[in-house]
DNA sequence: GTGGTCTAGACCACG
DNA sequence: GTGGTCTAGACCACC
């Protein structure tokens, strides 16, 4: 399985999934012409209403990541694979500039910034956080 | 002065202004018993709303960082500055948290996000973040 | 219904309102894991703005009593009866206590403050006191 | 010295000295024809806004239990003892009113209520209620 | 449908 | 002058 929401999170939840079919296909879990899980499977099994993954589906088919296989279901395209590196990396890059723009703001100092960051790298090991 | 709001940010212009005033006091900027400008006066300032200043000033009451002088304003309270600073670690922490976690389940290489924090913190000159 | 609002007491409405939903909680008349009326309906009911039964929604949450389920409404929380009861409580005990305090200062003597709170509870029929 | 403030108790200032101006005079510690402090003599031995104490005059004047004695100060009425008990008792009375209602909804069992009365008279001795 | 934010403007209490 | 409450109504995001 390759995702996992955190409901109490802020981050909409139809965010959070298309946001994870992206990373799946940015690093090579999903592969184009794969098939996702049809919406009623997925909503079940991340106990969310089926419409919150359809609107996922829907922003995906939007940005050509995913494309309706005719009453098959929906599958990544040809393309996906390199769409969904570039807005790994340009998703994780806004994140990362609002972050340092806040604590700029709140007056930490540089090394203390970077001692957060070192502490949070090391604190979460690569194994847990692919379940 | 040390207030920037970006409204077009996703974070709720009445919550930018209660983080900023507790980065002002954890970085010294605002001193305990020192008093913040009027409700009125800010928002002026900062071409917004009344009610959304009070309405951050109310849950900065709430959070014990400001106190009515009954008739005069508000001031900072005396525990501000401690309370404040552990706020803006745990406030950097929980978003740089939820950004390593999004990072790794994005499957990007720890270097590539190490590159990319560097990249932000360079391209981020102090001067330019504290208008 | 759980609520009787009187506008011309000198207390907010919004917080009579969240203190009649802790109240509610406190006597089971709300049960945990119960959905609140919605804020729309809540304020028709009581002829009253929206944003004001908005704001004592929003306390409660801060107070843990009640908590949002995304898109579907206010539930009370888990830990809510507990926490209601010790909130009604202390509130209550709060305001007793300013009461004898202000009696004793006004120099009353004992014997008729007991004589004023007794005529005041049989007054007060049970029956008439929970519309 | 007949009174306390708190000044952090929700009741208006100008209020609570109204108040215990006239319960000083209900108990016979202000007598009729006594004159009371001037308004900058009690402003500064209650670290009050002078405006505040000239209010709490204006109203005990309006209510004929203070009156102005041409160029001198004001004092206590000839009239005002008797009005002042008849205030005493109808102001402490509100009060109970109001807590009353408020613990019967809350669904405080009568018992309970009466616990809570006894304790609070039990755990304020008389002496210390008359500083 | 739900709650949340924001604006605009009125009114009040307090000092 | 200060903050606080309330109303009215618009707009948005989420489910």
């Amino acid at each position: 399985m390759f995702f996992y929401i955190d409901a109490s999170n802020g981050v909409p939840i139809f965010e959070q999934i298309s946001r994870q079919v992206k990373y799946a296909v940015a690093r090579g879990a999903l592969r184009p012409q794969e098939m996702v899980p049809s919406v009623r499977e997925l909503a079940q099994r991340l106990a969310v209403n089926p419409n919150t993954v359809a609107r996922a589906y829907r922003d995906l088919q939007a940005d050509d990541v995913l494309e309706p296989l005719r009453g098959e279901g929906l599958q990544v395209t040809r393309k996906a694979a390199e769409r969904c590196r570039r807005d790994r990396q340009s998703l994780l890059r806004q994140r990362l500039h609002s972050f340092v723009v806040e604590a700029r703001q709140s007056g930490l100092p540089d090394d203390e910034i970077l001692t957060l960051f070192q502490d949070e790298l090391s604190r979460q090991p690569l194994a847990e956080s692919l379940p």
